[in-house]
DNA sequence: ACCGTGACATCAATCGTTTGACTCGAGAGG
DNA sequence: CCTCTCGAGTCAAACGATTGATGTCACGGT
């Protein structure tokens, strides 16, 4: 490999000349000519510092700690993972990951590894919205956490998705097709912060149409999945005064009341509308019709939480930490429309 | 933070005598009574090694490579970054991550700016079974392919799903439920080298049991998504000889086999069994009944690439660069049942 | 002739480890 | 008494960069 010295001697100037130039500092103390040449050779015999040596010496090493409780494992998530590495090689940075799904234990032992690396900043991602144990830092490294909050009293900034803003968008555009009779099919577990400000969202739509609100058709599935909603679905539907349009928690729980309402002989959407949460691939395009469904901004969350933490490093920002609520945009396909 | 000469100091010893006995070679050149003081002064003060000087005299970074084309992006496959991570782990390695998906032309680009930072192996990722390019890399770092295969002449090792093997256990199990004529809806892509090789397999499957071949019974869909597949699986099925199974090239297509069975009014299993392949988080486990299919071993092919890797770096494997084929296990739901 | 100044460049220490070469005594062997 | 060997450590030079301090030279002003 090439190093700074023999790049030196081949130019025949010292090596404090090369790093001088080479880092953009040279002003004052290295004739402009002198310069060029350098910056020639160095591209002409493909010079590339070396990031260990200059981390040693500056502390500044490029690089991100990425831990994650659980993402790597969970599908839609790796797109936050994406957000996070593309954002970070705009700006001359790469991610070390680490997933601790097996072994939350090790938290600790996996900052320490990353420390011991000399990450500038680190970034701690979940899989779904929910307070998040931090490693502790050193209080001047950058903390953020992605797809959820810090404990109380820990300095972090956190990325979120907009809940209500997304589930308020959703059943808006219910409303807005014409439908009254509008269900929210919740998820009962605690764990997930998305239950409560996604029915808040669902009540504000509803509020500011003067709809009022029918505790009947607001049910809970144990958990997100399909096979846990498809009973609380038919219960849902399988009765007189059933609702026209049902928002759901997630889309594996609308696919879930495409299942109910097939089993039904309702039609979606003219018998039932229905709008999802989490624009799944696979699941809202799949389904025939397309689901209707408000997009969870994992790539974009990935991306902030990135960009934050290097804004942090550069003095960009800095202040107290925020807590940045990600738009939910909605996505329409087909499984909304008026009532029949 | 606390450095090998501050833990020289505490101890009352040189740095090298430290440097020994932490790394455990110090037979012979430090009297094992000095070696205990130091190694419990080590983990009192919680003295940890800094990576970047070890690496920058060394040339050892305990780090991997891991590029991925079009990885992070792509749901399913991030079980094959978990699997890396976790067996870089238990090694002592990390893995810093590139996802190209963006910017295809900077795989050069990419490698370098692993390459800089002394990265002692890399690993190319796909997101399914083909050939990969591969970066330029001194011949003495140990390069893996991860779910593809290397250009010929490029010396790599290699792990992809054993999709024969899948494919056959799939066809067997349909033809041991008592099915004879068994379709095979296919993908046309030619991108996709699992489509030669999984029918291969169930071809192989009904040769095996004496069953005819009919052309007729095997079709493709231009891709492998669920709308993509929803036509021609119409037209396999909307006929009067129809077959009694069909064997999906992917779990979307399979959801496609639902939906129209669905619409033609026919029962899975008992009017039509399905087996798909990927066994697909959301789908395969959302269906009603649930499918029947092949399990990509994403997971356990990260872990190999891993394992390979840190193998041909300790010196454990050498020689020839491998072909790995990993088996790919059937997982039996709901969807296959003796024809009607 | 002397000093101050600015421009250009180099020196040498430093970051935290690792490691081959060396030192220093003590005891063994002749 | 001299030399050799061995055990227990230390020395000091790397690894490849960065950077504050320093040096040298030419030139202009007094």
């Amino acid at each position: 490999m090439l190093t700074l010295k023999d790049l030196a001697a081949a130019v025949g100037v010292s090596p404090s000349a090369v790093s001088l130039v080479l880092n953009d500092r040279y002003a004052g103390r290295v004739n402009e000519k002198t310069a060029q040449r350098i910056k020639q050779a160095a591209t002409d015999m493909g010079y590339v510092p070396n990031l260990l040596a200059r981390g040693l010496r500056t502390r500044r090493t490029q690089t991100l700690g990425l831990i994650s409780h659980g993402v790597a494992s969970v599908p839609f998530a790796s797109r936050m993972l994406e957000g996070v590495q593309v954002a970070a090689w705009e700006a001359g940075y790469l991610a070390m990951l680490i997933d601790t799904t097996n072994r939350a234990e090790i938290a600790e032992l996996s900052s320490k590894s990353l420390l011991q690396r000399d990450v500038e900043a680190l970034i701690v991602a979940a899989w779904y919205h929910r307070v998040v144990e931090t490693p502790a830092v050193p209080l001047s490294m950058p903390l953020v956490v992605l797809d959820g909050i810090a404990p109380e009293g820990v300095q972090a900034d956190g990325v979120v998705p907009d809940e209500v803003g997304g589930a308020l968008a959703a059943v808006r555009h219910l409303i807005d097709a014409g439908h009254r009779r509008i269900a929210f099919c919740n998820v009962a577990d605690q764990r997930f912060i998305a239950r409560t400000l996604r029915q808040r969202g669902y009540e504000a739509a509803l509020n500011e149409a003067g709809i009022e609100i029918d505790p009947s058709l607001i049910v809970a599935a144990p958990e997100p999945s399909t096979v846990a909603a498809v009973p609380v679905m038919r219960a849902l539907l399988d009765r007189s005064d059933r609702p026209t349009a049902v928002f759901c928690f997630s889309d594996q729980s609308a696919f879930a009341a495409y299942q109910v309402a097939a089993s039904l002989g309702l039609e979606v959407p003219d018998d039932l509308s229905i709008v999802g949460f989490d624009d799944q691939q696979f699941i809202a395009d799949a389904l025939v019709p397309g689901l209707t469904t408000v997009r969870l901004p994992h790539y974009e969350m990935g991306v902030w939480a990135a960009r934050r933490a290097i804004d942090r490093l550069q003095g960009k920002v800095d202040g107290p930490r925020d807590l940045y609520l990600t738009p939910c945009p909605l996505v329409i396909r087909g499984s909304v429309s008026p009532p029949r």
